[in-house]
RNA sequence: GCCUCCGUAGCUCAGUUGGUUAGAGCAGCUGACUCUUAAUCAGCGGGUCGUAGGUUCGAGUCCUACCGGGGGUACCA
């Protein structure tokens, strides 16, 4: 492999190379175990435990590991930070307190900002006041052969406000390189860590409930439960064609055939769709499924799970999103859809002939063509009149037949279906029903939807999918059904204005030259 | 996909109506310095100006195409 290296990069590997010669191993073997994260010291010492004023104090003595970020020699002296996963500490190094020869030809001369080091040292204040270790045992565990890049923090004693120098914004280096990203920005770790959070909290809510985790299939023969373009990909020794899963939906129900009450999964879907700040072609829903209940239930239980969630993850149910604050406090507000029409536009849709609400939706501004149905019209008006008004969590419910062919019709209201969608921040994070389990309407509902595939409905289903009727014919109990987009969550509850924000590496363009190799071959035939 | 903005050193940026040899800070290198913290002080190196064409006596700057990214928009969660 030939690259061109840079100017620090050569220097770099110059500094490799004379660390073996003198003997010091750059990648050794040996396990670093640590007593203490940078974060526990500084808060130890926070609480005054270890004051050197205070009677009876001990210095704490630890061990920490790290990396190492900016170096400030100051002759026989020096002072650096050290970033491990839980922030910084400062390490005061002296060249008489460390072996012979160690400070002058390995830390100064051949240790860089980026290595991956081991300290041990008792923690003492500087004059200045600040936390620190002084070393007395220093140890490299990785050296870093390429610069991250270098940037300074100042924290104003005067406003206590941090201020960044040369910090890095460039959208492409950080998703590209969210190694990088990461290593660099312990708030972008934070982010991920809460959106861990979020993620446990939610099984842990469903799993105290007693419902069932379950895995189902990614790669399906036939795709459904959601109205998307499916990615597909081939099994060579089935030599059968196959999708990637846009939902699981129909596989979960399948479970609720066989008796389960309640299953779950948090899974990847795939939808084979534009890219934006809000989606990335695969990404994380969990569904929910629970026998002998229904949509009006659901949403109960939706409040419960976005408040625990809101608490575990925020400590609070009051979360600032952009310029707002929402509040994931129960209950929201059950507004049926077409009301929230009529409330914004002054139209009354309900049980209005096609044409009608056309003619409605011109009025509006909207663009009308003749291949909208009544349906679809709804959803222009709602989407393009209502929904970006919703910032605090709503659940609109009551949508129309044709936009849900999945869901059960209403209980009294001719042509729509018991089907919520919870909107906050104005988007859809949630969606769910009473799932239709009457196997005859459930297979005209799928006609119906070959029927507009064939009229050219790209999103449309485009086949029947036999196996879950005949499911459904040995009887499915009433169920409610629920799907939330973990992704948009995640964006709401950590503050995030883009999906690639919470996404750890969101889909790019691959990168010139990021492959210098010749493609490996791909073997196509089968077998091992 | 379409519209639009952006791409200059490892990082953050400047670069005039097109005009000598493309600049600065940080990072790096050499030296000084045993409590510094954007360490400081003295000196030094570092660029295929995203790529390829074009216009011009002359292009980082103007034009075209392409590559990559951001924002918007369409499909969608």
């Amino acid at each position: 492999m030939s690259r061109d290296l840079t100017e620090q990069e050569q220097l770099r590997h110059a500094h490799l190379d004379a660390l073996r010669e003198a003997g010091v191993e750059p990648y050794p073997a040996e396990a670093w175990p640590v007593t203490h994260h940078a974060a526990e010291i500084l808060a130890a010492y926070d609480d005054a435990q270890h004051d050197p004023e205070a009677e009876g104090s001990e210095p704490l003595r630890v061990r920490v590991a790290g990396r190492m970020m900016t170096k400030r020699v100051m002759g026989k002296a020096a002072f650096f930070h050290l970033a491990d996963e839980s922030g910084r500490i400062q390490i005061y190094v002296r060249r008489d307190d460390l072996p012979e020869g160690f400070y002058n030809t390995v830390f100064k001369k051949l240790l860089d900002p980026g290595d991956l080091v081991g300290v041990k040292g008792e923690v003492f204040r500087t004059k200045m006041g600040e936390v620190s270790i002084r070393a007395e045992g220093f140890t490299l565990l990785a050296k870093s052969l390429k610069p991250l890049p270098v940037e300074k923090e100042v924290v104003d004693e005067e406003t206590g406000e941090t201020q960044t120098f040369n910090e890095v914004t460039d959208p492409e280096f950080r998703y590209r390189q969210r190694y990088a990203d990461l290593a660099l920005h312990p708030e972008v770790r934070e982010v991920f860590k809460q959106r861990a959070r979020l993620v446990t909290t939610i099984r842990q809510f469903l799993d105290a409930k007693g419902y069932v985790e379950v895995e189902t299939p990614a790669l399906q023969p036939l795709y459904g439960g959601a109205a998307a373009r499916p990615f597909t990909t081939h099994h060579n020794a089935l030599d059968m064609g196959l999708f990637l899963r846009i939902a699981d939906e129909l596989y979960l129900k399948r479970l609720i055939v066989g008796g389960f009450d309640g299953v779950y999964e948090i899974a990847k879907d795939f939808r084979n769709e534009g890219l934006s700040r809000f989606h990335n072609p695969e990404f994380t829903m969990l569904e929910l499924y629970v026998a002998y209940q229904d949509y009006t239930w659901m949403m109960g239980l939706v409040e419960n799970l976005l408040e625990t969630v809101a608490m575990a993850v925020h400590g609070t149910t009051e979360v600032p999103v952009g310029e707002h604050t929402i509040s994931f406090a129960k209950p929201y507000p059950r507004v049926p859809l077409l009301d929230a029409i009529q409330e914004r536009t002054g139209h009354d849709l309900y049980q209005k002939p096609r044409d009608e609400i056309a003619a409605a939706a011109k009025a509006l501004g909207l663009e009308v063509d003749d291949t909208m149905g009544s349906g679809k019209l709804i959803d222009e008006i709602f989407g393009t009149f209502v929904e970006p008004h919703l910032i605090q969590p709503t659940f609109i419910t009551d949508y129309p037949v044709e936009l849900s062919p999945l869901a059960k019709r209403h209980r009294t209201r001719e042509g729509l279906t018991e089907r919520f969608e919870l909107i906050c921040n104005g988007k859809e994070i949630c969606n769910a029903f009473s799932e239709l389990n009457d196997p005859l309407d459930q297979r005209a509902r799928f006609e119906e939807q070959v029927r507009l595939a064939r009229q050219g409905d790209d999103e449309a289903v485009n086949t029947v999918d036999e196996d879950y009727l005949r499911a459904l014919e040995y009887g499915m109990p009433p169920t409610a059904g629920m799907g939330l987009g973990i992704d948009r969550l995640a964006m709401l509850l950590t503050n995030q204005d883009s999906i690639r924000d919470v996404i750890l590496f969101p889909l790019l363009r691959p990168e010139e030259n990021a492959v210098d190799a010749t493609p490996v071959e791909v073997r196509t035939d089968a077998g091992s």
